[in-house]
DNA sequence: GTCTATACAGGGATAGAC
DNA sequence: GTCTATCCCTGTATAGAC
């Protein structure tokens, strides 16, 4: 058993910063000093700061379809597997609340950087989307399923930019109450 | 009529700035740019770039003020005043598909600064809750009438992030419409 | 592979002339 | 009120020793 390569701790260590603190807010002298190591030293894993933004966002993809697969895996119906989804919210609570979505921050902080990434950090929300249609499509809602998928993505997306702005647990708990009541009665 | 004081122009233009670009990103030389003033000349007129921001949120805070203000005078009934809301998503489509929601941004932006003004950002939210509480309330929904307010914040913020994501015009119309129509359909 | 030293640009902020 | 000049710090990035 290696100790995990130097390369991979700064790309674990810039995804949790990049989600905590914001991408550009994020130096490399604030990287370095949580791995103790030298800010030279990143020069000889990645050129530029964009090209380890770029390798984060890889990692959450990997993660993400890594997820994807445990809950179909853990959830026998597709009701079920959306409602894994919906859950997120109290899942991840503790650090939704100070961080917010790490999917939907991360775009919107790359819209307004008008930076070259966005379209690499949006096929993170597709990857949701195309899983929750999948779902749908299961459910028998062929003729909708894309709509659903995307209303299923805002209702959560709204959601957690609220309850990251009030520090609010329980409309965030309740939301998610509401969201799997509606797929309870939904196509019944 | 005098010209506007430079105050205010620094105030407009960082108030634009802060929305495109978002706040850390935008630096004293982007605004002295824009308004062909030296950057020396702010601390004339401000202290910190913090006070700047300040600044700014208070005078969204009182054009969202009266803005609301409008809406009353302009629909006479709480569902026509709601229907106001819903629709900035598609009166305000060319920049919110840039630049998404500005009141979410903000806020979700100060949260990952950890900045001292987020609270003052927040305002914003609760300026729009708690109208639309009131609003829900003259509907004749006393009992629940934070719990829709929050609602129909968390849907428009939702589809804000979706459809700057994706800038996806079809997508934002579509969900204005089907707010609309819910709210049509509710309490009847 | 990792370090130190350093270059260079850009940030916020101050001093003082006009 | 507005400017220029300047300070100091931090940011990314490079060079080269170890």
């Amino acid at each position: 058993m290696t100790k995990p390569a130097t390369r991979e701790q700064i790309i674990e260590t810039a995804d949790r910063l990049f989600y905590q603190q914001g991408f550009n807010h994020t130096s490399f002298s604030d990287i370095a000093a949580q791995l103790n190591i030298s800010r030279g030293n990143f020069y000889y894993h990645f050129q530029t700061k964009d090209d380890i933004l770029q390798s984060v966002i890889e990692a959450r993809l990997e993660k993400t379809r890594e997820m994807l697969k445990r809950w179909e895996e853990e959830a026998s119906t597709p009701k079920a597997r959306i409602k894994k989804y919906m859950q997120i919210l109290n899942t991840n609570w503790d650090k939704i609340q100070y961080y917010g979505c790490p999917v939907g921050t991360l775009c919107t902080e790359l819209a307004k950087l008008n930076h070259a990434s966005l379209p690499e950090a949006n096929r993170l929300f597709t990857l949701f989307r195309n899983w929750l249609r999948e779902q749908f499509i299961q459910l028998g809602c062929e003729e909708n399923a894309d709509e659903l998928a995307m209303q299923v993505l805002a209702w959560s997306q709204g959601v957690a930019t609220l309850a990251n702005a009030f520090a609010d647990k329980k409309f965030a708990q309740q939301e998610v109450r509401k969201m799997c009541n509606w797929l309870d009665n939904y196509n019944k």
